[in-house]
DNA sequence: AATTTATTTAATCAAATGATTAAAATTGTG
DNA sequence: CACAATTTTAATCATTTGATTAAATAAATT
């Protein structure tokens, strides 16, 4: 029986040990990080983090995957939900979003070089497939959009892009921004704040046309 | 004298030196590259690039200022020439970037993932002091066209980060967007062909407000 | 052709790095 | 407390990796 799977009693070290990791790797990425970083961030030895995870590949899976849940999984929820608005779940995903990115500022760049390196591995490492089913719902609300002449013809597949981009993007550029303008990260902040409600404006200018 | 300066005669050896250590490590970033990987892609010995470029680090310090250029001044000259409108530089930036964009799609991640890393060091190697200056011009379009009545009193900085965003991001999300809806690489070209036109009045209602 | 200079290579080094091991310390249990 | 199981550590290995060196080859110059 292989100690890794006695998960009860150590919760707290092994814990330790991954928020010590999900800061290091989200910092520097997979490839620069030394497990004897993370050893020294968690304040534990190094062999300690090979005696929970195995390697640092699988510790490093072990974070990617509950990064990636946070980033899909918690909006799945508002999208797929029957009982609100398209505009509704706009408001909804991109506060949600906004509010997210603003306590986990470095997960966007994590992300996109994982799924960069690899996009299928990790795809099939979450439990994504659902996603086409359950897109069922917001796509009737848009066709029947469509229908009624409440929106342009335009392919929605731009306007998702656009909802993420303006979303997501600024969070990636934000050392740049910071930079060039001067902002503190709190000043950063009440900008993306703003955009909470501006983005959902922006949208629904695209899709009506004017 | 030392070899690195010779740079006459040997630049066909040392050109193709620096194009396989500008595939490298826009693929797979600074940390993630062996200098072996290098050499292995250039066809030239391990030992050779050392000769050419010292090292690991001066290699990617050149590969990364041609880089940024390449992001950079190549637009200043269209933001700063006072003859065209405002709208005209829109359509010209949008429409540019994404003609580089399309020649290097991986340049985004690269380039994000090494101002995050070091971001005054980045901008201090390059020189982009002089932005500040030459942003002037279209500072002025820009209050022209407020004064005028023409657009809404918004924050620019949002605008600016919109075209940003709705431009560059698209590329990064690449891997996503190609592996959730089965586009190939041409079809995926030709989505972003269309936002050359669908950016610029995108941004138009944005500014105007309707 | 001879000699110097530039280019290229194979072999090797030293440090960094992921991982293991065996022992010590701590904690839980009868 | 004694004893077993779990947790933690120091020491060590084997590879990988960036870099150097000295020698071989090619090119240029006289």
């Amino acid at each position: 029986m292989k100690a890794t799977t006695g998960i009860e009693k150590n919760a707290s070290t092994e814990d330790k040990i991954k928020e010590a990791a999900s800061r290091v790797f989200t910092a520097k990425g997979y490839a620069a990080t030394r497990t004897r970083d993370i050893a020294e961030e968690s304040g534990f030895n190094l062999a300690l983090i090979n005696y929970y995870f195995r390697s640092k590949e699988k510790l490093f899976d072990i974070i990617m995957v509950e990064h990636l849940q946070l980033f899909i999984h918690s909006v799945m929820g508002i999208v797929n939900d029957p009982a609100t608005t398209l505009d509704k779940k706009l408001e909804l995903v991109i506060s949600h979003y906004i509010d997210m990115l603003i306590a986990n500022p470095n997960l966007p760049l994590f992300v996109l070089n994982e799924v960069n390196a690899d996009p299928q591995k990790l795809i099939d490492k979450i439990g994504v497939k659902q996603m086409v089913h359950e897109q069922l719902v917001i796509a009737k609300q848009w066709k029947e959009l469509v229908a009624k002449k409440k929106i342009t013809e335009i392919n929605p597949i731009h306007i998702l892009i656009n909802v993420v981009s303006l979303t997501i993007f600024p969070f990636l550029g934000s050392p740049i921004i910071r930079n060039r303008t001067g902002l503190t990260i709190q000043q950063f902040n009440a900008l993306m704040e703003e955009r909470k409600k501006l983005i959902p404006g922006w949208i629904k200018l695209m899709v009506t046309g004017n």
